[in-house]
DNA sequence: GTCTATAGTGCGATAGAC
DNA sequence: GTCTATCGCACTATAGAC
């Protein structure tokens, strides 16, 4: 029974399970590891607390997101950098993860300490994206713009493309909210700003 | 020595200066009550916890951002009405809170734990600011995009704002993010998008 | 593991404003 | 007297020191 492979991904998967079926608050760690053959002593050394099995893969989502930005062309503008690394995004959140992530969203939209976890997560995405920018000679604030605004695009996507039935449809949802960000800004007239100004 | 007036207040100011003065994890709850002249269970009665004492004037700052989106011209498209929205609170960020918004923003930035908040903060505004788009007729995830690239702009100027050193640049910040935002979008060529459509 | 310090809560008592 | 902000005490929970 022991030594069985891959307990990371076993205690993800009976986590996702008991979570769906009671809910987040109504499973203890002990259900989760029991379920996955595994003991709680043994949960604890994988995830440093309950939330973290929710939130394994956004590490490997970060890295894969920095090494597109890293292989961008050098000399394109910031925001196309940023772009860069959310299409690189398209090949995780492939046609087989579509099920998985809306489960996974609905656990976490149910529980605002979850909630919180995934703003964290968000903004240490933004965070990393600005330093990759700026390692690039972007200036700093204009590197923190571009990359919260390619965080925002990642982020309306990743919500649009689990709130619709086409599980292959991210990349043609991420070009649909690329459109729209760019008609919002068109449509802003500045003439606001001019106003104000006087 | 009971029943002085504005015991909110007094509490923030005695935190902020033992915040500033210690650190936040060395200030406790009854040593920031003591420096106001009350007591560990009056600060509680006040503000649901510890944190909370630096956030509450972000209430005022929320009612004031959505009265200015919903006086906003009905006609206006989703983002200018969201700028107007921000445009309101450089009434609030005036030369006089310069110095208080540092101080405060330093604190916030060496503890993790502030910070979750204020993402929270910053999330809530942006859910707020979608909500009233969807009351005017903007489809619900052109409101989301629009609020939070509102709220990017927002936390883009605050930062800078209180990164230099005049007290009244705020509206002046806004307008120059503004610009940048737009030769962000306007320097983002589609045919990054256009290729990985093919 | 124990021990300590602190966050945070419930409830009843008290001091002052009216 | 009423009303309410403040207070005092006893409690639980938890994180860290040892």
């Amino acid at each position: 029974m022991r030594w069985q492979p891959d307990a990371v991904g076993r205690l993800q998967a009976s986590a996702l399970e008991l979570f769906a079926e009671r809910g987040y608050d109504a499973t203890t760690v002990a259900d989760i590891a029991g379920r996955a053959g595994l003991t709680r002593r043994t949960f604890f050394r994988h995830f440093t607390d309950k939330r973290e099995v929710l939130f394994v893969g956004s590490e490997q989502l970060l890295q894969a997101f920095l090494a597109a930005m890293e292989a961008a062309d050098l000399d394109a503008p910031p925001l196309d950098t940023v772009i860069v690394g959310v299409e690189a995004l398209a090949d995780i959140f492939g046609p087989e993860r579509h099920q998985f992530a809306r489960t996974r969203a609905a656990i976490i939209s149910s529980c605002p300490e979850l909630h919180e976890r995934e703003l964290i997560k968000l903004a240490s995405m933004s965070a990393a994206a600005a330093e990759t920018l700026r390692t690039r000679r972007v200036p700093g604030p204009v590197a923190t713009l571009a990359a919260d605004t390619g965080v925002n695009v990642f982020h309306a996507t990743f919500t649009r493309w689990i709130a619709q039935d086409d599980p292959a449809a991210f990349r043609r949802i991420l070009h649909e909210v690329l459109r729209t960000l760019s008609s919002l800004i068109a449509h802003h007239r500045s003439d606001t700003d001019t106003a104000a100004l006087t």
